[in-house]
DNA sequence: TTGAAAGCGCTAACAT
DNA sequence: ATGTTAGCGCTTTCAA
């Protein structure tokens, strides 16, 4: 029957039906199958194969490795998956003939079969600097680990994304979405359909979230350059962009309120989060103002106030403080070495990834908060040796 | 008859075959079709889905669009993807109805249909360093721009990532591979269900390459050297890793050959391409080995070989000249300012993207060369103001 | 322990 | 211009 199907170029659901005369079979259809059984009984199985018209080679399919192994595809499936019911010899002969025939099964069939995908997604605003490759690498690591597979988008800020995440949720078991990168609207729309969690973004009823503690390290920060004797403090970074930043501000006003002293300006802003937008910003920042110490919401743009501050004859940390966030690679091997936040960022992505697993496993799944620590060098105005 | 499958529990293909007593129904199915029929005729749409027992709220289908919409499931097709045969109206009633309903297509179910995937797949060694960073966002941005998405996957030198690539080509239309991640036997496996494009690897029948200029850059930058009068020169960096370092090695060797100079002495190993692997491999060298100049295979080893020189108290570049290789953005901040090659990582992999697309319709790709320059800056020994 | 066949949500060939 | 239905490659009852 395979054969014929095969042959015929149908199922071999219609096959059956054809050769009971099923109403339901097109007459032309009827006659491929007919033609197809009669031509069989004259030739063998690699004749028809090599029959030209048929296409050259195409995925084999669970038919073809049922045929080869002698049994139906449903044992070929119980086989794979390693049904106690399948005989020893039977899974091994189908085994055999799957690897024969090089043949692995069909994601996508297996998906609308109501099996999972086996796949996960994580949505980020840019894959710009090591913060959120640290992350996605964590995530990836994690995932695959639990051998599903996966997929990346970043929104760049597009409204279309939308509708990307939406096409997206057809084709995943769940999701990671950080940031400010699609509205809550969409996100319970694709949450009532896919397992999601946030990553570094509010929680939502039935959504958890993973984040990285920020204020009361800010706070901690803060109060450490306050020890110095600083005052007159900015915040270099800004708000819209990330709720993180915004926890950071929340913690750096938060130390100043704890200190009887005045609330501080508004923070700098600077347009994005790499070394260019901090050199800019802090370039006209400390040409207009005098200024204590700057907070910035992450390492590069730490990294562009070194340059500016160099370039205006002003020295860190002798005339200013600096301080950054993240501790990425190079932190440590400025001049001067940095003072900044510690944060586990491949451990993010995987606390994200184990999450968004447990919560696919349907169970419980409570807001999970990821530990950071300040790391005391020489740029706020410590001594080297004091804390190397 | 929608409404009466979905009562039933059953598809429309069925209650079809129901209703003619088709042979191939179980009787306990046409039962509850029946069963479903008459009950209809009682109540209307909304008690029916209200009814307990039928499962809470499941993504609709292209059925539920067709009922509510008043047309079969072809014209909700066709009208997707706006087919001139279906009028402005109908279109417009299709439309409405998804609105209403929340429905968008399953990917899943459109790939088993035949249709594309709608996702393409890169294939990389690891996600560490600002390079594959690079290369993955050109990628990513390139292929969602074309509207597919986008599945990732590091291999980490696994073996096991074989068989996640076989499963990974059953839910694409392509794939870009880089560096030595799987055998050249399972790509050709690949290759033959899915478009494929290697980069920053050799080429194979049927699948084309993209690369980046490194053996002629490596000859000038070597030269460069030579200028400064300099002789002693050792390469940094692993060969086994990656076709990229390979080609930046037999460009070192050939500049010496074209200078009549002896053939240089082996690669220095480092085990990997980090800051913290060149650190350790200068240290080692520089404490037993006079050294004019290090070429390292990129950008991170030369910092480290920075941090190194500076324990060991070498002045670089007078007493060492270093160079790198990539550009990151940092290489022009260091001191002093990183010599080294300027690799445009984003276009490579928004190159290898548009060549898989090309494949993907099918159409003819020959191989792409991605030019790099020599970034002259002062760690060669070159002066400052020469260059700058 | 195995097989037959219904069904997953679509697309497209075929029939009006 | 629209509807019917076979089929995509699987999984999973239900029967035997």
């Amino acid at each position: 029957m395979y054969q014929v199907a095969e042959r015929a170029g149908v199922s071999i659901a219609t096959v059956s039906r054809a050769l009971r005369d099923d109403p339901k079979v097109a007459p032309s259809t009827r006659q491929r199958v007919l033609t197809a059984a009669e031509e069989l009984s004259g030739h063998d199985e690699e004749a028809a194969r090599r029959r030209p018209g048929v296409s050259p080679r195409r995925r084999p399919t669970v038919y073809q490795v049922a045929e080869r192994a002698g049994v139906s595809i449903a044992t070929v499936s119980r086989a794979l998956r390693d049904d106690p019911r399948v005989t020893a010899s039977t899974r091994q002969r189908v085994l055999t003939a799957a690897e024969e025939l090089n043949w692995w099964p069909s994601r996508a069939a297996q998906a609308l079969a109501g099996e999972a995908h086996g796949a996960v997604a994580i949505v980020f605003p840019d894959l710009t600097g090591p913060y959120y490759a640290g992350v996605i690498a964590g995530f990836e690591s994690e995932v695959v680990h639990r051998g599903s597979a996966v997929m990346v988008l970043a929104t760049h800020g597009r409204s279309a994304s939308e509708q990307l995440v939406r096409d997206l949720s057809t084709r995943i078991d769940g999701v990671v979405i950080m940031d400010q990168t699609i509205p809550d609207s969409t996100v319970e729309d694709v949450a009532a359909d896919v397992s999601v969690i946030m990553l570094a973004r509010p929680a939502l009823p039935g959504v958890a979230a993973v984040h990285s503690e920020n204020t009361n390290t800010a706070i901690a920060l803060t109060r450490h350059l306050f020890g110095h004797g600083l005052r007159k403090l900015r915040f270099l970074g800004d708000l819209d962009l990330t709720p993180d930043v915004r926890q950071r501000w929340a913690g750096f006003v938060a130390a100043h309120v704890a200190e009887d002293l005045p609330a501080p300006t508004e923070p700098v802003p600077c347009g994005g989060f790499e070394l260019e937008n901090g050199y800019r910003a802090a370039l006209e920042l400390l040409e207009n103002e005098d200024v204590d110490a700057l907070v910035c919401a992450n390492d590069e743009l730490a990294s562009g106030v070194y340059l500016a501050a160099a370039e205006l004859g002003i020295n860190v940390p002798t005339d200013l403080a600096v301080t950054g966030w993240d501790d990425i690679d190079i932190a440590g091997h400025l001049a001067p070495r940095l003072t900044t936040v510690r944060q586990p960022v491949r451990e993010l992505g995987a606390a994200a990834a184990r999450l968004l697993f447990e919560r696919i496993a349907s169970r419980e799944v409570t807001d999970e908060l990821i530990a950071t620590e300040v790391v005391i060098r020489e740029s706020c105005g410590c001594q080297p040796d004091s804390s190397a």
